[in-house]
DNA sequence: ACAAAAGTGTTGCCAGTACACCCATGA
DNA sequence: TCATGGGTGTACTGGCAACACTTTTGT
């Protein structure tokens, strides 16, 4: 039997504090007006068809990596296709400089929690990718791709009470990171804030793979 | 473009401290007389599949989990395949019950280290499968698929060494386990060897998921 | 001055590590 | 009785958890 086979790349970000996830619109019947993961079929290697995806969306150097293959759900309006999943992971300073109008091509940056409707089984889909990213960012690397610089120390204890679901004691998390020996106190502080100002934090260039949690 | 799919599955046991994965010999050109990976082309779901490629293997209720996805390497004399590996796992009691000669289908437990002459791309997938059995077997849930009765602590602590590449203190290794509640001495012993004989253990019903190294 | 959020240090505990001798068996 | 491999206990240490007050800013 053949099918045909597509790549469809998740990628996300923590901007101010909030996961979100980059869907794209769709224009045309089937699911028009729905929301979904930019998707490519294949037509080369995998790798090359993600890279492919990445410059269509305008975020070149993005990191990803393979995820999960599905069959037999929702991938298209033809029955017979695999759909190879791919997550990808880039810094919101990055991602705003990048933007997010490219060729007529609508992208938006959604918040994990807030998932629009979604074509096809994207939903389930982006779940799986939001699973696997929370295992991922409790590595030092991940969190570095994530925060290369100009973080504070607090923002980052958010994102993970909220992935690891528990509070966390803001002295011993900073003495946990800073610690690890792989952050430098840039100097500068994060004004225009109420209450005290945080300082920020940028991740050195070469730093080891850890488990934090 | 139309791509046929393969599954791929990679079992593996641990039988007298060496970890061995289950090939099939290969009848026919191309490739005749090397082995490979139990395959299967895809005709219902990966699941599905799956499962009818063991039942073929005559090792009903094997664990498994999906691996990776590949393209564009040489899976079949066909150049247009996508083969989706699954990691299986299983204990060396169990697959000694079953019969490994099903239908004139000729298998055999390979030592990860002395795997034969593969067909395909198959001695790659093979040792991405092995990687993926690395992470997972320092997983106390894993480790009771793999031993799940009537095992020794020390025949443990050598597969750990192999894996994780390390020589571990023995009395820190009983403790470790031993401390992890999830295991009975059975009170019976491990006859037969040079040497005072070991202690014979078994995985309680229940556990829970927990990282040992 | 008050509210809001961030920065800081000390102590106790537990888990991990290092380490050496005795025990049970087969030859 | 010897060789082989397995079982056992203790002391140290370093990382993690618990815990409250002070500092900096905006209003």
């Amino acid at each position: 039997m053949n099918y045909s086979v597509q790549t469809l790349l998740g990628v996300f970000t923590i901007d101010k504090g909030k996961i979100k996830v980059l869907l794209v619109h769709k224009k045309s019947e089937p699911y028009r007006g729905y929301w979904m993961l930019p998707t490519e079929f294949l037509t080369d290697s995998l790798e090359g068809n993600v890279e492919r995806t990445i410059n269509d969306i305008g975020l070149p150097n993005l990191f990803y990596t393979q995820n999960k293959t599905y069959a037999n759900i929702e991938l298209d309006t033809k029955k017979e296709v695999i759909g190879i999943s791919y997550l990808g992971l880039i810094d919101s300073i990055t991602c705003y400089l990048k933007s997010t109008k490219v060729d007529g091509v609508e992208l938006e940056w959604f918040d994990i929690n807030s998932i629009p409707k979604t074509a096809y089984d994207h939903e389930m889909i982006i779940k799986d990718l939001y699973d696997s990213f929370k295992k991922r960012i409790v590595n030092s690397n991940i969190l570095k791709i994530l925060f290369p610089s100009d973080f504070t120390l607090p923002e980052i204890q958010k994102i993970y009470e909220t992935v690891l679901e528990t509070k966390l004691d803001r002295r011993n998390f900073r003495k946990k990171l800073i610690n690890l020996g792989y952050i430098i106190d840039t100097g500068d502080i994060n004004e225009g804030y109420t209450g005290r100002p945080a300082k920020l934090y940028r991740f050195k260039e070469e730093i080891e793979e850890r488990k934090l949690f």
